[in-house]
DNA sequence: CGGGTTTGACCCGCGC
DNA sequence: GCGCGGGTCAAACCCG
């Protein structure tokens, strides 16, 4: 799915990450979301790719992609005043363009240097600190998240968007493609896709904004049941570049999220216990609870489905540790 | 009929 | 100021 996952170019080092969270537990995540709960509001984004992680075994940057967003969450924890754990091998670059306090402080500063009209107050909400834009229609400004998808993976993206509009690239025999979120009418969140130029079996997603709500459950692909719709749009890319096979034509087995037993299922996140999380997400939806305060944390870092970061470690030691074997051809040595 | 895609027009930023 | 290119709008159309 991932084979590059770049986010505000900040290099990983997913060992550092995993091995030095190794005494943090679930406690820790709780301490930073009660304390910072606005940390957590963009990882509905993140979520997505931690539970659709299911990389092909070759690809090792997809452990960083896995890894990365939860990044903020991990530096947080190990440097707060209640940690001691101190990560020293982490680039503090990172924490820069990500960590929390800054977001707000320079949200802060657009809400105060702009004038908010009706119209334009919950775009100034949401708007990056960058941007200070006039009306919606600027040039958008938000972070923008890249990832090179190759076809078989995109299926995987979970969120429901809807194109709104495709140009064709000057430079680029192929047309780009313009998403928005459909799952909550307001959301900013923005998706754009096309064809790499130079490797047209890949494609070039990027994700500008954020969504503005908690992530549509996972029905379809969990339960069998279709009330969520997929977020690969039916067209996606049949018009991408007309004459290549449409990429639901490619995946057709599963193209609607469901994991095809041929996907190499690299992480067990994917399994019983995200299931758990998303049909107790189905439960509270279907008793009248909103499902915005659900964020990720709620999910992967509870009691009963993720205890703590040991246990991520080793899962993602294990898959690591699976990958290399199923590359390296296994020497008699 | 509601929600999706298509596509030409329009808007905006930017470079010259 | 102007033209170009990218991003968005919105009417028309499609589909289940």
């Amino acid at each position: 799915m991932m084979s590059e996952f770049v986010c505000m170019e900040d290099s990983w080092d997913l060992h550092a990450v995993v091995r030095s969270g190794s005494s943090t537990n679930y406690e820790d995540f709780a301490n930073i979301k009660n304390n910072s709960p606005s940390l957590f509001a963009p990882l509905s984004f993140y979520q997505d790719e931690l539970l659709n992680f299911q990389e092909t075994p070759t690809d090792f940057d997809g452990l960083d992609g896995l890894y990365k967003p939860l990044y903020p969450l991990l530096h947080q924890t190990f440097n707060s005043p209640e940690s001691n754990i101190l990560s020293s091998s982490i680039s503090t670059g990172t924490l820069a363009s990500m960590s929390v306090p800054k977001e707000v402080k320079e949200r802060q500063k657009v809400q105060k240097t702009k004038p908010v009209s009706p119209e334009s107050a919950t775009f100034a909400n949401t708007v990056d600190a960058t941007s200070g834009a006039k009306s919606k229609r600027r040039k958008n400004q938000h972070k923008k998240v890249v990832q090179h998808v190759r076809e078989d993976g995109l299926s995987s993206d979970m969120w429901a968007w809807r194109k709104y509009g495709q140009k064709p690239i000057k430079g680029s025999p192929y047309p780009r493609s313009y998403y928005r979120c459909s799952s909550l009418k307001g959301c900013l969140a923005r998706k754009q896709m096309e064809r790499s130029r130079t490797d047209p079996s890949t494609f070039i997603i990027t994700y500008t904004a954020e969504h503005s709500h908690a992530h549509p459950t996972r029905r379809s692909s969990l339960a069998g049941s279709t009330r969520t719709k997929p977020s690969m749009p039916k067209e996606a890319t049949k018009n991408i570049e007309p004459n290549m096979p449409t990429i639901k034509d490619d995946l057709s087995p599963n193209f609607d999220g469901v994991l095809s037993p041929t996907t190499p299922s690299v992480t067990s996140i994917e399994d019983e216990s995200v299931q758990n999380a998303c049909i107790k997400n189905e439960e509270l939806l279907d008793q009248g609870q909103v499902l915005d305060e659900i964020s990720l944390p709620d999910i992967l870092f509870s009691d009963e489905l993720f205890p703590s970061i040991e246990d991520l470690e080793g899962l993602l030691l294990d898959e690591f540790a699976d990958c290399r074997s199923s590359n390296i051809p296994a020497t008699s040595s």
